[in-house]
DNA sequence: GCAAGGTC
């Protein structure tokens, strides 16, 4: 009896004969240079074993000879032409030897990843293998891990391949196909010749590239459209003698910032009333940090490409840690994990299960530059997964300050154990004085500030992985890939700012997203929903709840409708593309400038216009009047849009509406007064945030951050 | 000359 198993690449196709062979393996070279045929006799089985693998998929797909020349065919032809699958060229020697393989077999093993693309790869290696040998025996190995007893247990217990993923994949990579070339043709066609500069260029649609592109675009015209909003908060800072010298700490506003300023000013108002403070809790906790949910979600340490963060629960991590212990830098360290100080790592959610997270090998003393950074890294990463999480004990404090809601709190480290290894993480003392609950106090500095939202960040290429990975577009595996395609394409420019690359849309890409928007769809072809759809019918298909041929129906017509709309509004798109184009002569930089200038001679203009207000209002006791009018007018209105609204602000303010047209001009200090005329920024509003960076997000829009 | 998904 012999039997052929197919992995999914020559790394799987390894590591399983190894451990079913228990050592006794014989090499042979294929046509391919990177996979080998590994023979050895499985002794539970007491059968004649060859293990190979393919490299990922065999196939191919493309339309044939009538419909390959973009002149042959209407590009929405391409919606119902054939298609044809045939074996890549550069698989051509796998075929081979998958052929002869299989020839001499009488069971044929698939030993492929186990996702939906492994059980699709499946079909197309028994393909291939029937051609040569039409009887033979077909089994697929179910295993999740490459540990010796899943791999025996998966071996001696093989399932049939699952038909309905290979389907729903199967599906998939013909809708990306029609999808993909018919709107790629349509693009280009119809702009080139339109357009001189794109005579040359593909102007490609992908259902992967073009919501990539969405994001890019969005985050840009958010930025373009950003003004700057002056928001408001309390600021409450009380001051002890801790060991002779004044220390004072600063409390923050349990509402956070307002952007209406009169609700902020009554409400500031209110604390003055009665802004004797008064202790409302005192908690303490212990808290850890862990290294893991940092490191191991971040995903640059995992190797290589895909992604594992896990390590195997048979790895011999002290081989490897006794490694260490020569290093000056380390070492101390991790002879500490030897005595004692050793925790196994947490698991990550991800497993590729080829390759163990990255690790150092071996002790490596003798490196220099980035070479050296980047081994230090690793190493100190690797020590410290196995080191203990570093433990602290945090204190809450809340005050209660003329009827608003304050706190703050402070942090002792009380063992730093991975940190000591690990310098990349911070995690600080903030010392905070001792208070006792139900204690009182009159505030050292009690007032009314102002800052301003920021202008927010051009999309980074981190941001873009995380905001693709969310949204299901595309894979770990191609993720990189699709933002590649669109720079490719021109879609978008790479920039970089120190060691942080940003992704700026070119005109052309701004052009493409918004003349599609201005077409308007039922599904818009740059946003992730489109895929999704694609996603959720895959798994219907996978659960048997879909035949695959339903899919592919109602899909293509569903795509028909968006091309039949594409095609004819598409004068639109162009109409879109020529005025953006033409402004494409003003280079890049000119353009922020402008905008910028633009900025300017608002704000100059707004200034202007304030400043002849108070030249016409003549004397300032006036003008303290029209603000008190205008600032009760504004309250009541507001009153019910409150962020944080509660029946006891509603009393406070109704009451102080009439209040404040009484007493208003009396009771107000005058820099407060002068903040609230001029919207002068407070010079101590950044060194409030800069210590809190946690509350940096404001409430209107999460991209806003406070200046800082 | 088009897509996205594997893998190297």
């Amino acid at each position: 009896m012999k039997v052929l198993c197919v992995a999914e690449k020559p790394s799987i196709a390894r590591s399983v004969s190894t451990i079913l062979s228990g050592g006794q393996i014989t090499t042979r070279n294929t046509a391919d240079k990177y996979v080998k045929n590994y023979d050895f006799i499985y002794a539970a089985r007491n059968a004649n074993y060859t293990v190979t693998a393919v490299r990922g998929h065999l196939f191919q797909h493309d339309f044939p000879d009538g419909y390959r020349k973009w002149s042959s065919c209407e590009p929405f032809d391409l919606f119902d032409a054939p298609i044809e699958t045939m074996v890549s060229k550069d698989c051509k020697g796998i075929e081979r030897n998958l052929m002869a393989e299989a020839r001499g077999a009488q069971m044929l093993m698939i030993w492929t990843d186990c996702d939906r693309e492994g059980e699709n790869i499946g079909a197309e290696i028994v393909q291939v293998c029937r051609k040569a040998n039409r009887n033979i025996q077909v089994k697929r190995a179910r295993f999740s891990a490459i540990i010796a007893q899943q791999i025996h247990r998966a071996a001696q217990n093989p399932v049939e391949l699952d038909w309905a993923q290979v389907h729903a994949v199967e599906a998939r990579i013909f809708l990306d196909l029609r999808l993909g070339a018919a709107f790629t043709r349509l693009q280009t066609l119809r702009l080139q010749g339109r357009f001189p500069e794109l005579d040359l260029k593909v102007v490609s649609y992908g259902p992967c590239q073009f919501p990539t592109l969405g994001f890019v675009v969005s985050r840009y015209e958010q930025v373009q459209s950003f003004r700057p909003e002056t928001f408001w908060y309390i600021y409450l800072a009380i001051s002890r003698n801790v060991n002779g010298r004044n220390e004072e700490t600063e409390f923050k506003w349990r509402r956070g910032h307002l952007f209406e300023a009169p609700v902020a000013l009554a409400i500031y108002e209110l604390v003055l009333e009665t802004p004797m403070a008064r202790v409302t809790s005192v908690k303490k906790k212990s808290v850890k940090k862990w290294l893991a949910e940092g490191l191991y979600q971040r995903g640059f340490l995992s190797y290589p490409r895909t992604e594992t963060d896990q390590f195997d629960p048979n790895f011999e991590f002290m081989p490897l840690i006794e490694k260490q212990a020569v290093d000056p830098a380390w070492g101390a360290f991790a002879t500490g994990l030897r005595n004692g100080g050793f925790a196994t790592p947490r698991m990550g959610k991800k497993n590729d299960k080829a390759h163990p997270p990255i690790h150092p090998t071996a002790h490596a003393g003798n490196l220099a530059g980035d070479e050296k950074r980047v081994y230090e890294f690793i190493t100190r990463r690797f020590l410290a997964c196995c080191s203990k999480d570093a433990e602290g004990w945090e204190t809450t404090i809340e005050v209660e300050c003329g009827g608003e809601e304050f706190f703050t709190s402070g942090l002792s480290v009380l063992a730093r154990n991975y940190l000591e290894v690990y310098p990349y993480d911070k995690w600080g003392d903030r010392h905070v004085p001792d208070f006792a609950e139900g204690e009182t106090f009159m505030p050292a500095v009690c007032e009314l500030r102002d800052g301003q939202t920021t202008r927010p960040a051009l999309l980074t290429e981190a941001d873009l992985v995380s905001l693709m990975d969310k949204n299901g577009i595309g894979t770990d595996a191609t993720i990189a890939q699709h933002i590649q395609t669109i720079v490719d394409r021109e879609y978008v420019m790479e920039r970089m700012e120190g060691a942080t690359k940003y992704l700026v849309p070119s005109t052309l890409g701004i052009a493409l997203v918004d003349g599609y928007n201005k077409i308007g769809f039922d599904k818009s072809l740059s946003k992730p929903q489109l895929r999704r759809d694609t996603e959720r019918e895959m798994v219907r298909i996978c659960e048997g709840l879909k035949s695959k041929e339903d899919m592919l129906n109602e899909a293509i017509e569903q795509y028909k409708a968006l091309f039949v709309k594409a095609r004819g509004d598409f004068d639109l798109l162009i109409q879109h593309l020529r005025v953006s184009l033409s402004l494409a002569v003003v280079g890049e930089e000119d353009q922020h400038q402008a905008v910028e200038e633009a900025e300017v001679a608002e704000a100059e203009a707004e200034a202007g216009e304030e400043e002849e207000e108070e030249e016409e209002e003549g004397e300032e006791g006036v003008v303290e009047e029209a603000v008190v009018e205008e600032a009760g007018e504004v309250l009541q209105a507001r009153t019910a849009l409150l962020l944080v609204p509660n029946r006891l602000v509603h009393r406070r303010l109704s009451r102080l509406t009439t209040l404040m047209k009484a007493s208003y001009a009396t009771r107000l200090s005058i820099p407060l007064h002068a903040n609230l005329m001029r919207q002068n920024s407070s010079t101590s509003v950044s060194s409030l945030h800069a210590n809190h960076p946690r509350d940096q997000h404001l409430q209107r829009n999460p991209l806003h951050r406070v200046r800082g």
